[in-house]
DNA sequence: CCCGTATCTCGACACCACGTTGACTCGTTC
DNA sequence: GAACGAGTCAACGTGGTGTCGAGATACGGG
């Protein structure tokens, strides 16, 4: 089982003897059938790359199952549907920008500026390190309950850091009080959010890559300090 | 002919006559049939009624057909597609937000802050008025060219007017100089309109939206100015 | 009054994508 | 070698889109 959104058919199967008995997927290759893994990690492999050319709503799940050499029906053997696919994808993503936020807001910065340069780099960088990845998601987001959800929880705990940050700056005096830590920390998230999505779909209007993250710290620092700090 | 996006088989026939001679629709009412523009009309009305209840991608052709009374390819003869109606609607919306953007950098204000209060009040007005609407046309975003573009030029006009009213409280000693105006007013705008977005489709963590406003103005007044002027 | 033309209407069709069914193959295990 | 579970796919049903071509209906001109 390479992921918990896979294997749409084992899942739904009242649960084998719990204990983890996993198949023998250790030993030699076999060369007659490529494993279940093998096929999982292919669809997987074929639609990151598919979403490196064409959005989301262009991929068929026929698309997927020819790119891993598999017909449709066989598909669905492995996930239950397209955005199943995309979940699993994303699940990687998540963790990465969990482990970014966890080092960023767990270790010390020199600077008030720093850190929050820190955590906006991260955010940048997690995001741009996947950006096919990140535009479908933001595209599944206004069809799928369960990519929207993923996003939210996403969204929310970033959101919980960056407000316990500002409260953490207002109570040793460094930032004045002023709007409510958690409508301040869910604008500036939302605009991170909605500017990088620009910036790295190329829809519409935006700021150039290589300005952004200058150009969101600017608006946090004053946003949160009420003019650029020093130290 | 109710809008320009609408009676798609006649806008593509060559244009006959381009005279005005319009079917006269202006006498009393024709009992046998409805005329081509209460059908229109009837498919509008019916699209922005569903539009309130589930969003667009759950509304088939057939929905909006049998909602105006009519069968599905004679919807074809009033609209060329789906997206073609919420264009048309949208339609209105543009022009209501282009009156209000007029409306408000037209106008001095007494004073910075309110300027910029009623400008982003305006904003926030135009899309509350219209939510389903503006929920839907974020949500075609992703699927239609068209209605991407819609958006990129309203989003663009916005940012202009934003940039140049930046500057010119710059060029008066009311604004330090700092990040490019055009720069802050697009992260600004990309703000409002994810925040916006998320507080009417209810879509995951936002601001209450009796707040929204002053959450938007403070972040907007204090990017601009360093800190909240006084007046 | 009838005829032509433009407007309007819809049954029937072709197409595409999704997701399911049921029968089959092939290793593994006892 | 029988039984089982994993893996596979042809064929099917469903539901959506958009088109075609044959009709109906009104209106203006001869």
């Amino acid at each position: 089982m390479v992921s918990r959104y896979g294997r749409a058919a084992v899942i739904l199967r009242p649960v084998p003897a719990s204990g983890g008995n996993l198949p023998s997927t250790g030993r030699g290759r076999r060369a007659a059938r490529p494993s279940g893994d093998d096929r999982e990690l292919a669809i997987l492999a074929t639609a990151e790359r598919l979403l490196g050319e064409r959005p989301l709503s262009a991929i068929s799940v026929d698309d997927l199952a020819r790119g891993a050499g598999i017909s449709r029906p066989t598909f669905y053997f492995y996930f239950s549907s397209k955005d199943a696919v995309l979940l699993s994808l994303l699940d990687r993503v998540v963790s990465e920008a969990e482990a970014a936020m966890r080092a960023v807001f767990g270790t010390p910065a020199a600077t008030s500026r720093e850190g929050w340069h820190r955590a906006i780099a991260a955010y940048y960088e997690t995001f741009r390190a996947h950006r096919a990845l990140t535009v479908a998601w933001a595209e599944a987001r206004t069809s799928s309950e369960e990519v929207r959800a993923l996003w939210s929880s996403v969204f929310e705990r970033w959101v919980q850091q960056c407000a316990a940050a500002v409260e953490a700056e207002r109570a040793r005096g460094a930032a004045p009080a002023g709007l409510p830590s958690r409508d301040l920390a869910v604008a500036l998230t939302s605009m991170n959010e909605r500017v990088l999505y620009a910036t790295f779909s190329g829809d519409g209007p935006s700021v150039a890559e290589g300005d952004v993250v200058e150009v969101l710290l600017g608006i946090w620092l004053s946003a949160i300090y009420g003019r650029t700090p020093t130290g």
